[in-house]
RNA sequence: GGAGGGGUGGGUGAGUGGUUAAAGCCACCAGACUGUAAAUCUGGCGUCCGGAAGGACUUCGCAGGUUCGAAUCCUGCCCCCUCCA
């Protein structure tokens, strides 16, 4: 058994990067594409019509938390995923495994199950491969993904190759439920749900090796990169990327997880990437960061308290065609709501138009030379300012 | 007129002889945030020098005093609040 309702080409290469085109129940999808995280069923502070306003095409959901808030037979009994939250067009959900990895001193992985104590009361959950799949298919999201094992940067070899193994066992265990169980519980959304394959293997070469060549054995439709983005540097990231992009099939779309910022997206899509998620242009936004064409930018600093323009001539979202940057800093010092909105509407517009860039330069094979362009007026954060400003975090937090 | 309470850094408010350039919170300034336990977290925040460590100087209503040493004790003055008449 296949999944029938899910079809993926790829429609031009320009080097390594490529654009293609998805399709899904909901609709179909070009490729490379940007999702934006709705993890909770929102995407925070937004309208599914502003989102669509944006330009987004497909968005992801989180079977955890929606697992436990406020249940997947809830949700199902409410008509599903997209018409509970009013998105008609094509979602995505990851399995919780994530959950598993960023909520620290409240989960234990083992070998055949994940258990959580609930964030909300404290409750006990277990996830297996199975239910992650069933609460997976109750949501009734286009893409669903595997169980997997998502282990923190730093964390020992033989650490690291035992939830790769995980994983690798969790991954055949979610085919099976999803393609192979003669009676699903939710049969109807099972049978046109796509079940994505996620490779692990830490920043360790070999184990990425052998993560891909194992997950790739499996049919799936798609095939994601995980564990990425999780404290390693740059350069490792984009190498890991690389070489796995390389080991995964052409035909197939890939999916990095969790990834990225803007000049990780640029990154990502040069090696061959067609799909990102990232809770990134929403959390920052709230906290008052925006994108400009030079890099990011705080917009609750003194030097826009008097700025009677927009925060970027030239930008075209809502945000910044309507109002001044004077006002957006007055919406973040006043810790009015509108300014997370009007924030989330700039970054999303920016990383939605970013995407469409790569694809429109790909599709007239010039994508180095947007590339290229980018990378001479953007200037990311400084490595070595994040590596401490994380460190800091995680340890106010109690650490992952 | 009588009784009592109080005046601390931009605000609020701890502190009642040395460990106090003075807690905490707010405001202010800056930084971070990558499959969202996140409208969160981290720094800075008297002045001057220093990248920092550190150093110098000036601060707790005002003026005197006691003491080796005072935001803290004493005296006088100014101001504010509550209650009684």
């Amino acid at each position: 058994m296949t999944a029938p309702a899910f079809t993926f080409q790829v429609q031009h290469r320009d080097g390594s990067a490529r654009s293609g085109q998805f399709a899904t129940p909901h609709g179909s999808v070009e490729t490379p594409i940007f999702m934006p995280v709705a993890t909770q069923a929102t995407i925070k502070t937004l309208t599914p019509h502003e989102v669509m306003d944006l330009g987004a095409q497909i968005v992801l959901g989180n079977a955890y938390h929606l697992y436990l808030r406020p249940g997947v037979e809830t949700v199902n009994r409410l008509g599903g995923l997209h018409q509970f939250m009013r998105w008609p067009r094509p979602i995505l959900t990851d399995s919780g495994g994530f959950q598993a990895f960023s909520m620290g001193a409240f989960r234990r992985v083992d070998d055949d199950h994940i258990r959580f104590r609930s964030h909300i009361d404290g409750s006990e959950h277990i996830f297996t491969p199975e239910l992650a799949i069933s609460n997976q298919q109750g949501l009734g999201a286009d893409i669903i993904m595997c169980l997997d094992q998502c282990i923190e940067y730093g964390a020992e070899r033989p650490e690291v190759e035992k939830a790769m193994d995980r994983t690798h066992r969790w991954a055949r265990l979610c085919y099976d439920a999803h393609y192979n169980e003669p009676e699903p519980t939710y049969a109807d959304n099972a049978r046109r749900q796509a079940l994505f394959g996620i490779v692990q293997g830490g920043t360790f070469p070999d184990l990425r090796q052998r993560s891909a060549e194992f997950i790739v054995s499996i049919p799936f439709p798609g095939y994601a990169i995980g564990g990425l983005a999780v404290g390693e540097s740059k350069a490792q990231m984009y190498e890991t990327t690389q070489q796995v992009t390389e080991l995964l099939p052409g035909d197939k779309p890939r999916y990095l997880m969790g990834v990225g910022s803007p000049e990780d997206l640029v990154e990502g899509v040069s090696q061959g990437v067609d799909m990102f998620d990232c809770v990134l242009p929403t959390r920052v936004a709230r906290n008052g960061a925006l994108f400009t064409r030079t890099g990011r930018v705080n917009i609750a600093n003194r030097r826009f308290a008097e700025q009677d323009a927009p925060l970027e001539e030239d930008c075209s979202c809502y945000a910044c065609e309507n109002f001044t940057a004077a006002y957006l800093w007055h919406l973040f010092k006043a810790k009015e709501v509108l300014g997370l909105r009007l924030a989330s509407v700039h970054n999303l517009h920016f990383i939605l138009r970013l995407m469409e860039g790569m694809r429109q330069s790909i599709l007239e094979d010039r994508f180095d030379s947007f590339r290229r362009d980018f990378h001479d007026t953007y200037r990311p954060t400084d490595e070595a300012t994040r590596q401490r400003q994380k460190e800091k975090w995680l340890a106010a937090r109690g650490g992952v």
